[in-house]
DNA sequence: GTAATAGTGTCTCTGAGACATTATCGT
DNA sequence: ACGATAATGTCTCAGAGACACTATTAC
């Protein structure tokens, strides 16, 4: 006869399960945030110039405490039948009525005393989404939420030697506005040198009108949108079905926050994209072709 | 006379924080996984050859139900008055005792079925350590702690067209063995094209030995390692303090699962290394000198 | 014609891959 | 001398930056 394995209990899997009291345990509240992204087109009267476009980011006025009145990423709390990622498109539909997305999980910020109420750990999501599917949105007037551009800008620097290594402080500022509202926060990103291991941190200096720790986390996430714009495809996920190749220039240019050449970035996405026979016409100047991205690129 | 803001309730902050009920929603256990990785020497009898080296990563024999006897990452619960990265600190002291190295989060798991107990939410964490200090991990002989060689090996691929994209299938084999015991495990990959959106997700087929998902996590961290160590200084956290190049090309190769060319690999890392006047001697060939890491290097 | 953008041609510089060549030990 | 690894030199090719140049439209 074959017996099922026992632990030191003498209590079979089966056994084990059935009086297993997960209530044992402290448990944190998890929750999901969520960063989306979108590039839109700014106001342009003169009809023979291109439209200038902003990089842009969803925010949530705080109907409660804490931070009431102040604007936070949207998100929530992650109920115990779906998955973290099925509460992240779950918020996303909620806020933007989208989905079908380009969704990435970022980071978990796990810090004691990020939120005043309870130990809150939170999987923040980034999502990205195309500029003609923004005006989908508007059916959520429950709640306040917004588009704000938003910037960043350097402030400074500080290097300083240690025993064994350096550490590096430097300082952003993030601003964000819209018609009606202006927010802003400073951040401190500390990157420790010592030995062999660098290990980066950031703080935020000031915050204002911007709940809990979330500068940090739409910080963090610029950043990596930085990145990974450079070396992966996620730019199309900002770009409509149809485009043309100074629409897409435009948009590498507003996250990277820099001028591109545009002989040298036309070669670099040339294998990306597909032309096809539509032109973009009545602008005043020579007709530019439409492009789709081309799915077959390795 | 200056009130404070009260919300909907009639409730200032202070008065909200102290009502707060958090066990109002269900809430899961959260745990940190570790993937501590090294890079070890193997035997060489022939004391003129250069030894090979061999990449490796640390788990546990589970003692309890489930997957009694089965092999797992080290981790365990996050304790209410820490942090994410301090419990990740803590597991890692209490498996090697080794502290002040490199740790990077992964990725947060949260599947709702993970772990047949209960919801559980993990997030894991690498840690990268140098094959020097490895030496010092013996103390804790309370749990059966081991250190496994790992292998991936490409089984195949499958690739099939939808309406607005494609689908690739990649199965990926994991070996994990030592001088006692052989675990193995297989991951399908699924990499949806659909629009300009692509997603991928990893499912395991089969797991032999192997408890959990943690196969999974493991494939997940390899591909992570071997992307970063391209552009990033990750792989100097997996050398001592004083290394030749040829060593520190092993790391690379060992990784990456593939040889390079020394002169190409030597220019590529001139500037991320300093020179030492120390050599290695008594090797039966020209000697090689020893480096360091360049903390100054950008 | 003019203002504006679309799109191409080409030079240079840099960095990676390939491979050959020289250097230096311990026995 | 031999076997092994260490270290450098150089050719080629691909890709990025720079910039000049041509093309095409709406008014």
């Amino acid at each position: 006869m074959n017996q099922p394995p026992t632990n030191k209990d003498g209590l079979t899997e089966e056994q084990f399960l059935q009086r297993y009291d997960a209530s044992q345990f402290e448990r944190p509240s998890v929750t999901v945030d969520m960063l989306i992204f979108t590039v839109a087109e700014e106001l342009e009267p003169n009809y023979r110039k291109l439209s200038p476009k902003s990089l842009q980011i969803l925010l949530v006025k705080r109907a409660d405490h804490p931070y009431m009145g102040h604007w936070a990423l949207p998100g929530g709390f992650v109920s115990p039948d779906e998955s973290l990622e099925e509460a992240a498109l779950r918020e996303l539909w909620t806020e933007t009525n989208i989905d079908n997305i380009y969704l990435e999980q970022l980071y978990t910020w796990g810090e004691v005393n990020r939120d005043p109420r309870t130990r809150v750990i939170s999987t923040s999501y980034m999502a990205l989404v195309d500029s003609e599917a923004l005006e989908v949105k508007a059916g959520n007037d429950a709640e306040d939420a917004k588009w704000f551009r938003i910037e960043d800008k350097w402030l400074r620097e500080n290097k300083m030697a240690t025993e064994s290594g350096t550490i590096t402080e430097k300082w952003v500022e993030l601003r964000f506005w819209n018609e009606a509202e202006e927010l802003s926060a400073t951040i401190k990103i500390t990157r420790t040198v010592s030995g062999r291991i660098v290990r980066e941190e950031r703080e935020i200096v000031e915050t204002n009108q911007v709940a809990f720790d979330h500068a940090k986390i739409i910080q963090y996430a610029l950043e990596r949108l930085r990145n990974k714009i450079e070396y992966t495809d996620i730019a199309f996920a900002l770009m409509p079905e149809l485009f043309t190749l100074t629409e897409l220039q435009q948009v590498y240019e507003v996250i990277l926050g820099k001028e591109l050449l545009a002989a040298a970035f036309r070669r670099k996405v040339a294998d990306k994209v597909i032309e096809t026979n539509h032109y973009r016409k009545h602008a005043g100047h020579r007709p530019s072709k439409y492009y789709r991205f081309n799915p077959e690129w390795t």
